[in-house]
DNA sequence: CATAAAACTATGGGGTCCCATATATTTCAT
DNA sequence: ATGAAATATATGGGACCCCATAGTTTTATG
């Protein structure tokens, strides 16, 4: 009943206010959901490649490798190439990136950290391996569903 | 602490995974995930408007009335004038809509569907109350509201 | 050492999404 | 009854996303 289709209805839900709170923030800050995304990371992580933050932000790296080619257009972000692997760029947020995200406290990335900080220790660790199981079943059948753990390759 | 941002980061796995089992299950049926989604509520459904459609996914109006136009196009559904509202269609799956459906058995929405239905009832509905909660504080914390523009897009 | 294979980033295709707007129809006030 | 306001659907803009593929550079192999 609607008792068993509830969650997926949550999920839903929580897709759009998300995609709702991007648009908001994108007016405010004229950086989209993804790019405040990727560019936040780039402060946390200095010096990532494209290939890096696109395991980071968990998008295919020819998605973020166009939102990287934004943030640059826009000054938020800079690249420099690895001088040990000249196919790689070495990406850094500028300071008028940083002060870019300070201004942008209310960014739908922001607020689900924090949403998701607020709920009890154990609620939340519930919540995270919870996502994770469901991560895997969507994404392992119709390929092999082998029981042995996939190559983690951790983040 | 990681453990702080575990949720954060299983939120994007189940995203990704989504939109990459959306991909496999286009390859395979010709329809996309959000055409299969609406097709699916059609069938639930029979006789929606667009409006409710929007409603029942959690999406704009205006999205999905691009969505509706190609399940037309691909004739898996069929619209009709509402005889009480001349501005409203209403909205049916075909027969080969249907047929269309049954072929799909591994789409990201049955995957997910499936995958909380497997887990036990408890834990589904306080992941359902989770969610709900955290689409709540994304929608509604931020907004200033100042005044300005507030259309009151309640569902 | 030469060459084939793998890895990294970029480009283009087709779809989706929200928002702003436009048009048609219905409902509400006066 | 008539004009104004609200509702329903459609269109276009700009960004995103995945996949396929291409061009470089690096690594592995014979």
């Amino acid at each position: 009943m609607a008792e068993r289709e509830a969650a997926l209805v949550a999920w839903r839900h929580l897709l759009h206010a998300v995609r709702r709170r991007e648009r908001l923030a994108e007016q405010k800050t004229g950086l989209t959901g993804a790019q405040l995304f990727a560019l936040r990371q780039l402060v946390t992580y200095p010096g990532v490649t494209i290939g890096e933050l696109g395991r980071l932000t968990s998008t295919d790296a020819s998605s973020i490798s166009v939102v990287v080619s934004r943030l640059l257009d826009k000054g938020v972000a800079q690249r420099v190439r690895d001088p040990l692997d000249q196919r790689r760029w070495r990406l850094h947020a500028t300071e008028a990136g940083v002060a870019r995200l300070e201004r942008a406290p209310d960014s739908a990335d922001l607020l689900l950290a924090d949403a998701i900080a607020t709920l009890p220790a154990k609620s939340r660790s519930t919540l995270a391996r919870q996502l994770e199981a469901l991560a895997e079943a969507v994404e392992g059948t119709g390929q092999p569903v082998n029981e042995e753990q996939r190559k983690a390759t951790r983040d």
